[in-house]
RNA sequence: GCCCCCAUCGUCUAGUGGACUAGGACACAGGCCUUUCAAGCCUGAAACGUGGGUUCGAUUCCCGCUGGGGGCGCCA
């Protein structure tokens, strides 16, 4: 037996659960430690909304002082491979929600794949089956499917008929010798009402008469996923299920068969949903919502959990930038949100400049390497670390991600800058008069003893005062020469980190190029 | 269609019957700083969906309406 280790905790009767109103969340085992679980499916990547209620999770647990579980719900074995779940892995590791127990981590209640627990599942399906509180059904997909068009048509929400429930036992005994495949369904309970009092949103009910007989386990032999989740939540002692609120009616559909098991509630909390501008679900087809994603269009981790964290709870305070550490301290869920969070990337983008001003240059030149070896312009077997990071913290509060990072740091590393011509015409100037500025700035320049900030600068605004020009009107065009660009880190401090032989022969050859071009632009 | 949930600036949100001329952040606009671009600083514009109650008094409580969302699988 997979998790024969797990048991069944004393205690865990079920007898203070009440199918009444007034089952509340003292019916929890509070002095139990906290233990909750993310339980992906396998999917090869991480959605940002399952992102989110992992990092919720998370919180709650490490605030708690509580064990945070990873377990893979891999019920469907059509989408479940190796790799699919390494995906997901990559980016729970990738976003620093590190768990305490579970899959690739161990713990006591393994296995932690549900497709390795069938032998737990069939038992509890034995004891419904015996208890007659789930039945086999023949009935096939195709018949459903026709039932439901059926009750489509006339308008009528679709209800399974309970067919297979009232066979005779001869028709039973047919069914059974005939060896078709079946499935299991559970009987939705007699009670009139099934509520719970959720920690977001407070009491919730619905009619039992609105919960028809689901399937439990399909026809592969397969639990489903309402099923192996109540399951695997009371053997893996979950105290508290923290998902979002499309599993709001999962839940009202799960408490029946927990109690129909013996097993006591863990609380739940239901999460607002993050919708896309539109305010419909965030789906597959809504632009970037995989993880993955904004890793590699280069946000950092921490930026993309402080600005998760934001969306469906805040800490009742001004403060905006959380560290994981900070948000795990200041995490309750009782702030958390009932409405809807619209996925907007504004405050990400603030958010990740942020976070890479907040960083030592050495690490951000760090994490902007991967990024500068995709575009071919550093080795990363053969880096000039001094001379990259010399650029980087020039570049660094104009940054807001690390996929600009090629394109702003590309003049330090090109051979050549190629300006154009009409670019190195000083403002309000000729272009003659430009380019025997830029020769006076390359002559004087070279005269220096020494290539440091304020050498530069005291060389450079004496020229401008020579010339009668503002100080603007001549470091623009040597801007240019030296960088190719317009806008770019303060002139003096580009200079110095490009070094002196760059500078120089880059502005040398602009006035090569300019001077063949003076007469078409005059 | 049926069931459930939700409702404050464009967006994320504070607010828990009077301290609200409704606060903060992002984005936006203007200004300052300034060698460009950023960053930073200052200022501005910007919201309680609607109709009824309850109350001396509603953004806050109740009901209806409207709007939005979710669910209604042998997916999870």
């Amino acid at each position: 037996m997979p998790s024969g280790g797990a048991g069944m905790p004393a205690g865990k009767t079920g007898n203070h659960f009440r199918v009444s109103p007034t089952c509340r969340s003292e019916s929890t085992n509070m002095a139990n430690k906290v233990r909750v679980r993310i339980a992906p499916s396998p999917t090869g990547n991480l959605h940002v909304g399952n992102a989110r209620t992992a990092l919720y999770n998370y919180l709650f647990a490490r605030q708690q002082g509580g064990t945070f579980i990873l377990r893979i719900d891999d019920t469907d074995a059509k989408r479940s491979t190796e790799k699919d779940i390494d995906g997901v892995l990559v980016s729970f590791r990738w976003l620093g929600l590190e768990w305490d127990e579970g899959f690739a981590a161990g713990g006591d209640y393994g296995p932690y794949r549900q497709s390795q627990r069938r032998d737990l599942y069939d038992g509890h399906v034995q004891q419904l089956l015996a208890q007659g509180q789930a039945y086999r059904c023949w009935c096939t997909p195709a018949e459903l499917d026709d039932m439901r068009k059926a009750a489509q048509k006339q308008r009528r929400p679709f209800r399974y008929p309970q067919t297979c429930l009232h066979l005779s036992a001869a028709e039973r005994a047919a069914k059974e010798r005939s060896g078709d495949p079946f499935v299991v369904r559970f009987l939705s309970p007699s009670e009139s009402t099934v509520d719970f009092t959720d920690l977001v949103r407070g009491d919730l009910s619905v009619e039992a008469s609105e919960l028809d007989d689901l399937v439990i386990v399909k026809a592969d032999g397969m639990p489903t996923y309402n099923f192996a989740s109540v399951v695997d939540d009371s053997h893996m002692d979950i105290t508290h299920v923290i998902r979002g609120a499309d599993h709001l009616y999962n839940t009202h559909r799960q408490i029946p068969i927990a109690r129909a098991l013996g097993f006591s509630l863990p609380a739940y909390a239901h999460l607002p949903l993050l919708t896309n501008p539109d305010r419909s679900k965030l789906g597959k087809r809504s632009g970037a919502v995989l993880v993955g994603d904004y890793a590699s269009q280069g946000y950092l981790p921490e930026a993309v959990v402080n600005f998760l964290a934001f969306l469906g709870w805040n800490p009742g305070t001004t403060q905006e930038v959380f560290s994981l550490a900070e948000l795990i301290e200041a995490f309750s869920l009782e702030r958390v949100n009932r409405a809807n969070a619209v996925f907007e990337l504004q405050k990400l983008v603030w958010l990740n400049g942020v976070y890479i001003r907040g960083l030592p240059v050495a690490e951000l030149a760090d994490r902007c390497i991967p990024f500068l070896a995709d575009a071919g312009l550093v080795d990363p077997a053969d880096i000039d670390r001094d001379y990259l990071n010399g650029a980087v913290e020039l570049e660094q509060e104009r940054l807001k991600n690390l996929a600009e990072a090629p394109e702003a740091l590309d003049f330090f590393y090109a051979e050549d800058v190629t300006p154009e011509a009409r670019l190195l015409v000083a403002k309000k100037q000729t272009p003659a008069d430009s380019l025997r500025a830029l020769e006076q700035t390359l002559a004087r320049l070279r005269g220096l003893d020494s290539w440091e900030l304020a050498t530069i600068e005291a060389c450079l605004r004496g020229l401008a005062a020579d010339l009668g020009w503002k100080a603007g009107q001549l470091f623009m065009p040597i801007r240019v020469a030296v960088t190719g660009k317009t806008a770019t880190p303060p002139l003096f401090e580009t200079m110095v980190a490009l070094g002196r032989e760059r500078s120089l022969s880059r502005m040398s050859k602009a006035i090569d190029a300019f001077t063949g071009a003076v007469a078409e632009l005059a």
